[in-house]
RNA sequence: GGGGCCGUAGCUCAGUUUGGUUAGAGCACUCGACUGUCACUCGAGAGGUCGCGGGUUCGAGCCCCGUCGGCCCCGCCA
């Protein structure tokens, strides 16, 4: 028994997964949990599994000593063993095709149990039409879920990620530097998950939402180029691809301008789906957020398939039509979808489009629909006759959407409007991966309830050079130097230029109302930091949970992720958030406000 | 903060439409049979706070109210 297998240790030789054709004859011991055995009586077959694979040990009384027969009979699935035996080829018969190691058995000559186990809460080996068990107890029992090899996979291609992304960034010059865990609380953006700190009464750290102000500090020390997969905590309510703690992958760089971070994004996208095994392109093409949001009503368009917005406005003022004239004598537009053959939609599935416009806070979608030069489906459609469809581009067999509005109801109501006719239509082909920048951001969004600035990126973006006049004047006009990457209509990652003179940085701050002396309490070490010397600096940040989980194509965040927390924040498995004793609260000086029954 | 769906054996699910005998099936588990299986097969058995609390009713897994937990969505997430 030699040691030649790069996970051998003493107690095992192989893993057993990786056992092939050219292992046969070899004698190895493996050490792994019985993902399920068949006794058939004075022969017992045990399918072993480690993090490789499944292997069949067999145990056969012409080659297993009688003690040791007894001891395989008698095993329980998920019981932990070591296992002695000798690699053999199956007989052509034998094989089984469908297992990586089909081609071999291990004849068992020993056994011991070395981690007897209880019958597990949730099966680990299913049966054949038996769903997984519910997400809940998935959690609960969190160890056992994990052993599925799915998980095991998602998890070994989260790990390869995240060194291939180490590998690239360091190859390119950067340092990979750590942040605090334990830093001040921000007013701005989401909650923050506050710790109370014992030493000092009544004073709280907060967790990062990200390491923004320390890289950018960073950048003012020298280190020029930066990196971390950086952890962050958000205090917000959950979502499918939302996790209160999540991770990033954080990048920062000197003397750099926005061409340079999207290069280095595109590389680095590359490498890591290079690393998944699919070849992307080297570029990613480029719109504008204005295009974005005029073409496909938001700011992650999914290019996968046309269907693009159009503004039908001026046709519209010329009918003689209630609704649009209403909308248009109110300053909005009537935009709209031309769905090629969208004549064979069905009752039902316009009535559903109505729906999911209506959700995304529209009046309704007008219906347009051509036949030969018959126009039919609402009494618009009869108004602007055959020559009108002509005019919106409405050819036989056709159906047009229309939404009247301000484009803030138009737009997120076409957008989901035109996805879900995408997927109506079955215009989505699989396994289509369209890339794209969004660029030039607006720098400002107003508060629709309060009517205040607010910053759409970051406080701390630079707005275009060209556009710095328009902060005096029309601050809501001036654009970013900020960037998105989109893949498909989901946000992999945004970034921007910052500002790097402490004087314009205060000049945005007075335009989101944060006054001097409240900028110095909160920022004032970002502040002091720029004006002792901060070179040009701009970076990126990918939410690296998002890009594992559609590179390991995992249906769910919390399949990526080895302990993930439930969509009420709370982890089911060791059970946190939890009471502490009254002990700690006052040692930290904290009082809970209502005693709990 | 709001809306929707779900909760029946250790697990996956029937049963809830129309309230009515002792709540079923497959897997797992226990016992037995079986020498080439690979979802082994076959026989037998054990296993239930129908999430929890309250209500309506002669009678509730099923109807009503509340509550807890999970999932999805809106708000929120600079």
């Amino acid at each position: 028994m030699t040691r030649t297998d790069p996970f051998a240790t003493s107690l095992r030789t192989h893993l057993g997964g990786e056992l092939r054709a050219s292992h046969a004859g070899a004698k190895v011991r493996l050490g792994g949990w019985v993902h399920r055995a068949r006794n058939l009586g004075g022969l017992v077959f045990v399918d072993l599994r480690d993090r490789a694979g499944i292997v069949q040990v067999s145990f056969d009384p012409a080659y297993t000593p009688a003690e040791v027969l007894e001891r395989a009979a008698s095993l329980g699935n998920e019981t932990v063993v070591l296992v002695e035996g000798t690699v053999m080829a199956r007989p052509q018969e034998m094989r089984n095709a469908d297992v990586a190691t089909g081609d071999i058995e291990v004849r068992a000559t020993g056994l011991e149990i070395v981690g007897p186990a209880v019958p597990a809460a949730i099966p680990v080996a299913r049966s054949r039409n038996e769903n997984l068990a519910a997400e809940e107890l998935r959690l609960r029992h969190r160890y056992l879920d994990l052993r599925r090899p799915e998980l095991q996979k998602n998890i070994v291609m989260r790990h390869r990620l995240m060194q291939r992304a180490r590998r690239f960034l360091s190859e390119q010059g950067f340092l990979e530097i750590e942040t605090p865990i334990l830093t001040k609380p921000t007013p701005e953006g989401a909650r923050d998950y506050l710790v109370p700190s014992r030493v000092h009464a009544g004073e709280f750290y907060a967790l990062p939402q990200s390491p923004q102000l320390y890289k950018q500090l960073l950048m003012v020390s020298g280190f020029d180029r930066y990196f971390q997969i950086a952890r962050c905590f958000r205090d917000e309510d959950l979502r499918a691809d939302r996790q209160p703690e999540f991770t990033q992958i954080d990048i920062e760089a000197s003397f750099v301008d926005q061409e340079d971070v999207m290069a280095l994004a595109e590389g680095l996208i590359g490498a890591l789906w290079a690393e998944a095994g699919y070849e992307i392109p080297e570029r990613f093409p480029r719109i504008t957020y204005a295009d974005a949001m005029e073409r496909y009503g938001i700011d992650r368009p999914d290019l996968r398939f046309g269907l693009e917005i159009g503004d039908a406005s001026k046709l519209f003022a010329t009918l003689d039509f209630a609704p649009t004239k209403a909308a248009l004598d109110e300053g909005g537009r009537v935009r709209g979808i031309v769905v090629p053959g969208g004549g064979k939609l069905s009752r039902k599935q316009l009535d559903e489009l109505d729906v999911v416009a209506k959700s995304a806070g529209a009046r309704g979608v007008l219906r347009v629909k051509r036949t030969g030069d018959t126009m039919s489906a609402s009494k618009a459609a009869e108004l602007l006759g055959v020559e009108g469809a002509g005019k919106l581009g409405i050819a036989d067999g056709d159906l047009a959407l229309f939404v009247a509005g301000p484009d803030h109801v138009t737009s997120p109501a076409l957008d989901r409007i035109r996805q879900e006719l995408a997927r109506m239509l079955d215009l989505i082909p699989a396994g289509e991966r369209r890339f794209v920048w969004v660029v030039d951001f607006p720098m400002f969004e107003k508060d629709p309830s309060t009517g205040a600035l607010g910053a759409v990126h970051h406080p701390f973006t630079s707005p275009l050079p060209e556009d710095v006049s328009l902060l005096a004047s029309a601050p809501q006009r001036a654009r970013a130097r900020a960037y998105d990457v989109v893949l498909n209509g989901t946000e992999l990652g945004g970034g921007s230029i910052r500002i790097s003179n402490p004087e314009t940085q205060g000049k945005i701050f007075g335009l989101l109302g944060i006054d001097e002396a409240t900028a110095t309490k909160r920022f004032g070490f970002l502040l002091e930091g720029l004006r002792a010397g901060a070179p040009p600096h701009g970076g990126i940040a990918f939410g690296f949970d998002r890009i594992a989980m559609l590179l390991a194509d995992a249906g769910s965040l919390r399949d990526v992720i080895a302990f993930p927390k439930t969509t009420a924040a709370r982890a089911l498995f060791e059970g946190a958030p939890t009471q502490v004793p009254a002990q700690d609260l006052e040692e930290l000086h904290v009082k809970v406000a209502e005693a709990q029954a």
